[in-house]
DNA sequence: CTTGACACCGTACCAAAGTACGGAGTTTAA
DNA sequence: TTAAACTCCGTACTTTGGTACGGTGTCAAG
């Protein structure tokens, strides 16, 4: 039915050729049988899983990450509980970013509204306006948070 | 009052004295005058700063983008019209971020649901949770997006 | 007044995620 | 049947965001 070279797979995925072969050597795509000749023959599927990668690392995971992810359906000895407990997991990291990002947007939202419809940007408090995502500001001696 | 050292501050805001450093020559932290010795001398305001600089990092902005933010402020013969572009830039970018973010969420509840109660997760369908994430999935051509 | 902890600087190195390069073989269309 | 366009592979280079290294200078305590 389908089937495509890795050029024609790169350009319908928006990625490049050396990006494909990438994946390949991650794991993250399956490198596909090659018939007849040397080339490798690909299925739409492999669109739409370079498409989901993508996605993912726009969201902030790492290419680590979204192996792992895909692995929950790729493991089929596993338990149900397990998978199950991995995706949680995710999703607490998820909620996580997206209420960091709720207090960014929060932040610049107040801070455009303060600008508005002043001429001149010197008194525009920015800084001021954003200090507030520093959590810990008054804090006479923050603790460090730990690295990495 | 205050005055740290640059380990001090380092210390302080959790990173390591080097990327105090490093940070001050992507020019996001500005070089603190140095009084009588060689040392810089710095203000809590440079910790907050730093914080700052990690939560953002946190939120997928760039230290070049971060640096932009900074930016806003730094420069008071920018219109405040100007200003409030680049914010209001910021704030769509994130709003697409959470948008996204909320699919995925979802898709992973999903999965979680369907697998409750199973033994073994042999049809669990995560890929398929998670296509519907790839817009133009029943697209018979899908456009490349643009790179980069 | 010296020793250890800290600071200075430049340069080198690291991991992640590609991107480019070059010499080869293959396929397709004129 | 041959030239263009595409593929193969391995290796090397790039960017981002740091980390580490090494030689030297300084400061505070004993």
């Amino acid at each position: 039915m389908d089937g495509m070279t890795i050029g024609r797979l790169a350009r319908e995925a928006g990625v490049h050729v050396e990006t494909v072969r990438y994946y390949e050597r991650r794991r993250l795509l399956e490198r596909p049988p090659e018939p007849s000749s040397g080339y490798r023959i690909y299925s739409r599927k492999a669109i739409r899983r370079i498409r989901f990668i993508k996605r993912a690392q726009e969201l902030g995971f790492s290419l680590r990450e979204i192996a792992e992810l895909l692995s929950l359906r790729a493991e089929p000895r596993r338990r149900c509980a397990d998978v199950q407990a991995r995706a949680e997991a995710k999703i607490g990291e998820i909620e996580g970013k997206i209420h960091t990002l709720g207090s960014m947007k929060k932040a610049l939202g107040k801070l455009v509204q303060e600008c508005a419809g002043r001429q001149s940007v010197t008194e525009c408090p920015i800084l001021e306006a954003l200090d507030p995502l520093a959590a810990g500001t008054t804090d006479p001696a923050g603790k460090p948070q730990d690295l990495k």
